[in-house]
DNA sequence: CCCAAATTGTAGCGTAGGCTACAATTTGGC
DNA sequence: GCCAAATTGTAGCCTACGCTACAATTTGGG
């Protein structure tokens, strides 16, 4: 009675999804540029990165970071010892490094819209893992553009 | 031994994230918003939101698509009969309202700073869950000033 | 030096969201 | 009107990533 005009539809040529769903792997690898990189500021910053403080600063229970540590030493990005320190592998001192580079863009390139430091911190957290390197040309030459190269920091 | 300086670190008054770890409601709102904002699209340019079209635009299969759109109907978003296209419910509509209008703010800023449109398209889709209030706001300002209101399409 | 507090680790549970394999239903061509 | 193909639904498995509860280890104050 009431079908959707199922036949009318079948050939469609609508553009699928730019981003084809992020996969498994992609997402992973979110998080692991995000431990990444704060593990490096914390070794940079304070001398040793620890799980309670990883997880104070993710907002996360010490357990979840526990695991994640556990699937990136896994994966050759760290490297740990039981009650100490959690240390970056060469691959995840380059991905931290990758990152942060990333981040700061993107930061920068917010602040240079206007808007103001903490939020676009805030922002930057999420947004820039699904920032193509397209765009972050964009964003690079925005910057010069202004003379905002580097940004702030 | 070699032990990290633990105690030197103790008081360290480091910045929390501003965003504080996702939380899982956050996350699975994301995922809402995407498929309200599909069905919506699909129901307006087809005339029915499909399972396995759905599951083409998300890249995904149609299982995954059948299993969420189960729990956005446990949400109330969505109703749905077996073999039948699926429903938005007034709730979905207003979500899918909100999700494409933020789409298409952040989709018209990134072609404002010169980022081809397919490549603003596939960046958007990402980005747009973790632009807050302030930040659409500086970016709609933004488009105003230049006479980019409302954006392309 | 010892013992409480802090940190770190482990066990086990729940949901979200991927998948393959297979069953049920609908659609459409003949 | 039938039967194959397409669509949709279900069962079951996996990983990621939250959590609480509890165990093990380290640290530091007395």
């Amino acid at each position: 009675m009431n079908r959707p005009p199922t036949k009318s539809v079948k050939a469609y040529p609508l553009p699928l999804k730019g981003n084809p769903g992020r996969t498994r792997e992609e997402h992973s690898q979110e998080t692991a540029l995000d431990y990444a990189e704060l593990i490096a500021e914390l070794i940079s910053t304070t001398g040793a990165a620890r799980v309670t403080e990883l997880a104070r600063r993710l907002g996360v229970t010490h357990v979840t970071v526990n695991r994640t540590i556990q699937r990136l030493q896994r994966g050759g990005l760290v490297r740990t010892r039981p009650y100490h320190s959690i240390l970056l592998t060469g691959a995840g001192w380059k991905l931290s490094e990758e990152s942060r580079r990333r981040h700061e863009i993107v930061v920068g390139f917010l602040k240079s819209i206007g808007i103001p430091d903490a939020v676009a911190r805030s922002d930057a957290e999420g947004m820039e893992h699904h920032v193509s390197k397209k765009t972050l040309a964009a964003f690079v030459k925005h910057l010069k553009r202004r003379g905002l190269h580097k940004p702030s920091r």
